[in-house]
DNA sequence: CCTTGTGAACGGATTCACAGCT
DNA sequence: AGCTGTGAATCCGTTCACAAGG
């Protein structure tokens, strides 16, 4: 699967995205133009990323929306990601609350609390369990990506439970950096950084 | 300010962040190698982005944990970032409730709804206002990024009263792309794409 | 030595410019 | 003319290799 960069992955995701939405909003055809102008990237840009795929545009008509959108899925989104969430707190609710999981193909199957109050509990339609049963609650629901949503001063031994549960993905939302293997991807989501960042290309 | 990378901004809050935790510790002294073990990232880098700052380490001795954090912080992070939150929903209240702004210099003014219940109250000192004294509010707080934390079908027109309250970042966390002027910088922060694209990036 | 600082080399991603198709 | 597809050129960021300095 691999000869595509990061980047143009997600990038695609966006594309299927914006052509679901062309779809629902009835059209057919669409130009690396229009896509272009949807998402604020350049139709040179989506051109290139789509050419990856193969020669799937025709000249002068534009991409059919469905047969585009199939490639992109064939390539970039097989399987659906089954997630499993550490830590229930305020941001953890939040995660499992979040709508837009559904109509992606991203599955929350399992949540690790600490809390005994919270354990046993289900938000919206996902148990919670103790955080000690994650080794072997992980491997029953073939989860693949680990979520870290626990205050940073257990931000590592949660790192630690999840690569011992055998994941090798984690994505974590506390603002420390954590120590994993190297066969371990982790993406960092951290929200002040993310402020102040943004707030400093501002000041162009 | 602006001749350094937005990567190499990023990264240095990274580093600001790291300095923090070290001066807890009781350090004085870093060389740019412990700074790479902590942070993940490798000491070269680090000495090319604390370079554009300057020379400021010394050869054989490292850095001055507090003097390498004031030049940082100089740079990059002059003033606080005051932030206001359209949207107090499940990820809005989450964002309101997450404690790692604090230590940071983040600082959330105030938060826009529609549901008229929710308006008036507040949650962890911020106010919930009106969506529609919006205007008046924003500029009274010396606002200078929104957060869209609304549902995906009412995330443009929220983009649209962040763009008319005079405001040029936006933080936008629903998962649709939105249409902004020029002179507005957007920040997406997609989870379902950041799930999926850790996923494909696992399968290297 | 050991660590910083940096010009040069490298690599990857975006953009340019245009060929080719209808 | 209007759009896709793509080699070439360019830009940007990281890594390499090494000079300099306590």
């Amino acid at each position: 699967m691999k000869k595509f960069s990061q980047k143009t992955i997600s990038r695609s995701f966006l594309y299927i995205r914006t052509l679901e939405q062309l779809i629902r909003a009835g059209e057919t055809l669409v130009s690396s133009k229009k896509l272009a102008d949807i998402t604020g990237l350049t139709d040179v840009q989506i051109r290139k990323d789509i050419s990856n795929f193969g020669k799937v545009g025709r000249p002068r008509i534009g991409y059919k929306i469905t047969e585009l959108k199939k490639i992109l899925e064939d390539f970039v989104l097989q399987h659906i990601v089954h997630v499993s969430l550490f830590g229930v707190g305020n941001l953890g609710s939040a995660i499992l609350k979040y709508p837009g999981f559904h109509q992606e193909k991203v599955e929350i199957v399992a949540a690790f609390e600490k809390d005994k109050r919270k354990i046993g509990k289900k938000i919206n339609g996902v148990s919670i369990y103790s955080v000690e049963d994650a080794p072997r609650v992980v491997s029953k629901m073939h989860t693949e990506i680990g979520i870290i949503a626990v205050p940073e001063e257990y931000a590592q031994q949660v790192a630690d439970i999840i690569v011992a549960c055998g994941l090798h993905g984690i994505i974590n939302f506390s603002p420390v950096s954590i120590n994993v293997p190297k066969d371990v991807s982790v993406k960092n989501i951290d929200l002040a950084i993310e402020f102040l960042s943004l707030y400093c290309e501002m000041q162009l």
